[in-house]
RNA sequence: GGGCGGAUACUCAAGUGGUCAACGAGGGCAGACUGUAAAUCUGCUGGCUUACGCCUACGGGGGUUCGAGUCCCUCUCCGCCCA
């Protein structure tokens, strides 16, 4: 059982979602009473478009866990079909189709990523449904007579997601995308019919397509059905969320390790600790406003960045990985390398951007060469300049000059690290 | 179908025959200060065996010229206006 053991909710859902902030909007002002009066089922909607998912799609995922955290049934709707389309909301342009091949295999991939939050088992089991099943056999003449029928243009075209792209000079917006709206809304519909699910959650950004759904089921079914949306991840300093140098940051080890993983967490700024602690963190009230007490008094200790890199790391690669995780980030800021023994040094650079070299180059192949080879610099021009600067250190010594490498600089095991500024580390390893 | 305008480095955006590897802004990287934070200040930001040198680049192709991002022809794509 690799699930995280998240526990019971023990406040009201909305009260709840609202003091963590992850509550926009709701459809309607009887959603308090709905939940309360049974069990209910709600779904989130999940994009194939790469074989895992990132930190920026995570928010989803906690919603569907609170959810469920409440007694509700969550169902992870995958995007097999809609997948091949691409949704224009908050998109500037138009994005390429992926080939259903593709999409299948990314769909079974980014299962793993929901059975790590998700109970998949009791009552309230979650179930994974891949709207591939269903909106591929659809006929096209059918969806015009039967779906169709119910949607009008000129509504679809004041929604936020498609007047945005209708106004832009460079980028139109084709008809393949402005239909991505109806399937969406189709999508709500079936899940409506098959699995009684009533409730969609949400993106701010994706208001307009559950509306649309709940529209159709009105029309179609006469039934009422319902929406959540969540905010949409800022950060204090208006940067994206979600990014590093090294790119994007991804939920599964193979894109993210979890030693990148809990550094992302971990150098979270203090203006957005707080706000973070809520949104991504399953940790109860009472030890969020101890941690965030924590931060405003005493902030240097960065109590609440490791309680949250913590968290999550055990959350997503398990506590064993989340304990190399640290001991890894310890031994790299510490700079005492010599001390670490030949496994940890293989462990640490296993998750770095490596190169080789051969026993014969010591005394000949120079710190640029050898930052050019281990990839952690993209020419010798800019090693040049990184080494110029001072920001480049073997073993974690700065180097304020190009010099050659030499039998010393090993590790044990055999591997030379290298920094580039603060953090950013990559190995060479010895060739035998 | 007709008329007009546009395409420049990661992004936006200057440039209208030599002084252009290309102003400026954003972003990114690095340094100082710090707490592996933010803010601020500074440097760098096409490549090469550091070279007032060479190579590659201003949508694609072809031309004019001693010399072209800059002029001409053509192709592709995009936008606006008229049908």
């Amino acid at each position: 059982m690799c699930r995280y053991d998240l526990q019971p909710m023990k406040n009201d859902l909305l009260d709840e979602l609202r003091w963590r902030g992850l509550l926009h909007q709701t459809t309607s002002e009887n959603m308090g009473a709905y939940l309360a009066a049974g069990t209910r089922t709600a779904y989130a909607g999940f994009d194939p478009t790469a074989d895992s998912l990132t930190v920026g799609n995570y928010v989803p995922i906690a919603m569907l866990a609170h959810w469920q955290r409440a007694g509700h049934r969550p169902i992870v709707l995958m995007g097999g079909g809609t997948g091949l389309i691409g949704d224009p909301s908050g998109k500037s342009s138009e994005r390429p189709l992926l080939d259903r091949d593709a999409v299948e295999a990314n769909v079974a991939s980014q299962k793993r990523i929901f059975e790590r939050v998700l109970d998949f088992t009791g009552s309230a089991a979650c179930t994974t449904v891949n709207n591939a099943h269903w909106l591929g056999t659809l006929g096209y003449i059918d969806v015009l007579r039967d779906v169709g029928k119910h949607f009008s243009v000129n509504q679809m075209m004041m929604r936020d997601s498609i007047a945005a792209r209708l106004n832009t000079r460079e980028q139109g917006i084709s008809y393949t995308e402005f239909s991505y709206m109806i399937l969406q809304s189709y999508d709500f519909l079936h899940l409506y019919r098959t699995h009684g699910c009533t409730v969609q959650l949400g993106g701010a950004d994706q208001w307009g397509n559950i509306v649309s759904g709940i529209d159709l089921i009105r029309r179609i079914e006469s039934g009422e059905a319902f929406g959540i949306t969540n905010p949409l991840v800022t950060k204090a300093d208006g940067g994206k969320f979600g990014k590093t140098e090294t790119g994007a940051v991804w939920l599964t080890a193979e894109r993210t390790s979890s030693y990148r993983f809990h550094q992302f967490w971990l150098n979270t700024s203090d203006a957005d600790i707080a706000r973070f602690l809520r949104w991504f963190s399953f940790l109860e009230r009472g030890e969020i406003e101890t941690l965030e007490a924590a931060a405003t008094a005493r902030p240097q200790e960065r109590a609440a960045q490791r309680a949250l890199a913590d968290h999550l790391t055990a959350l997503f690669h398990g506590a064993t990985e989340c304990g190399r995780a640290k001991s890894t980030g310890q031994a790299l800021f510490s700079g005492n390398l010599h001390e670490l023994d030949a496994q940890q040094v293989e462990d640490l650079a296993s998750d770095l951007p490596s190169g080789e070299m051969d026993p014969s180059e010591w005394g000949t192949l120079s710190l640029l060469d050898a930052m050019v080879r281990s990839s952690i610099v993209a020419s010798k021009r800019e090693a040049r300049d990184c080494v110029t600067q001072g920001g480049a250190a073997i073993n974690g010594v700065k180097v304020a000059e190009d010099r050659p490498l030499v039998a010393t600089d090993a590790l044990p095991g055999g591997v030379v690290l290298i920094k580039r500024g603060k953090k950013q580390w990559a190995a060479l390893r010895l060739r035998r």
